[in-house]
DNA sequence: TTGTTACCAAACAATTTGTTTTGTTTCTGT
DNA sequence: ACAGAAACAAAACAAATTGTTTGGTAACAA
């Protein structure tokens, strides 16, 4: 990609990130972003055709990220009844979020953070599914199996919402024990 | 309340209601409401300072009656392990909205829903306390007390989603029983 | 009936949005 | 190094939105 591409691009999502971390999404102007990032109109509206797309571009690169490497992972041993926590896919993402790449945290943590969870949680379905993929469905005969999957991601991005609110006191390894005792009863 | 006022109030709160379930909150704009609406622009800045204040006044007609018509209801009753799932203040939510009072499945079916289901969300959650209130916390050593209580709100809340996504196919009964079986064993 | 209150229409300045136009700078391939 | 292509910028633009003000009308309540 041309060097000039990127740099502009890199300086719209940055300053787009400082002022989503100050104040609500819908209260950011195009206009504030161009200011700060210091270039012309017509390269903004040239990279991105709304704010909207620029939020939806943000999240892939934020997430996309996370969840990929993620996926890499080998498959099927999340479960304390499989082991420890140690294994567990989960405790991966925490580790990950805790690096705090791309200053995720400050965006998860602001007053924009449903936005984030939201896509969060839709990606994080993917992952799962793929998880379960390999190890076979869940064996709930009560339980419909999107209705489960649905159910742990919501659980795994709620637990990540506590976890910040409560300013990450608490370590990735404490934290994949409290969503597994949650969530394992149902799976194992 | 004057009789003028409850009627633009009503005109305001249905013109916003049927733009919701059109539309992204975002795209809708004052001007649209007060088209649809008929009212003087003048009329509308007097009941609502900003579109925000209009929505969360809305959300609290909307919810704060069913919230408090549960809390009425009484306690401790709710534990598959307590008997069945017909003494379920749950079940009792979602026949409420079931009846579809003031169009509500609309909003939590539309490109909105993650608004409501928000909403809906953090006002479960004071519900949720005070019926563990009575019933004396739940007794689990390993987990924080105000995690189990978020974690009970986001499942009911997801199951709620969950069950709307799929065009209430079920019957409340079913869903309560989808619910508790995924959250009662945490708490019995 | 009289005073108060809610309403409305019209106009307003300020801001935002997305586009166009006209150049300038930077990259890329030969 | 040179020429064409691509990215960028500055300025201006119409159109729409926002929130407020002004002056006047209709409905309510005592």
């Amino acid at each position: 990609m041309d060097r000039r591409q990127k740099k502009t691009r890199e300086a719209i999502f940055k300053a787009f990130t400082v002022l989503l971390s100050k104040k609500h999404y819908n209260q950011i102007s195009v206009q504030e972003i161009i200011d700060l990032a210091d270039i012309g109109r017509t390269t903004f509206y040239s990279h991105f055709e709304t704010k909207d797309y620029l939020l939806k571009d943000l999240c892939e690169e934020l997430f996309g990220h996370i969840i990929d490497t993620a996926m890499g992972l080998p498959h099927g041993h999340y479960h304390y009844s499989c082991g420890t926590a140690a294994d567990s896919v989960f405790l991966h993402l925490l580790r990950h979020l805790q690096e705090n790449d791309r200053n995720i945290l400050e965006l998860l943590t602001s007053q924009n953070n449903e936005i984030f969870l939201r896509y969060f949680k839709s990606n994080l379905k993917k992952l799962i599914v793929t998880q379960y993929a390999d190890k076979g469905l869940p064996d709930n005969s009560t339980l419909p199996r999107d209705y489960l999957i649905s159910h742990i991601s919501s659980s795994f991005v709620d637990t990540v919402d506590w976890w910040l609110s409560h300013n990450m006191k608490e370590s990735p390894e404490e934290i994949t024990g409290y969503f597994l005792a949650v969530t394992d009863p149902l799976i194992g």
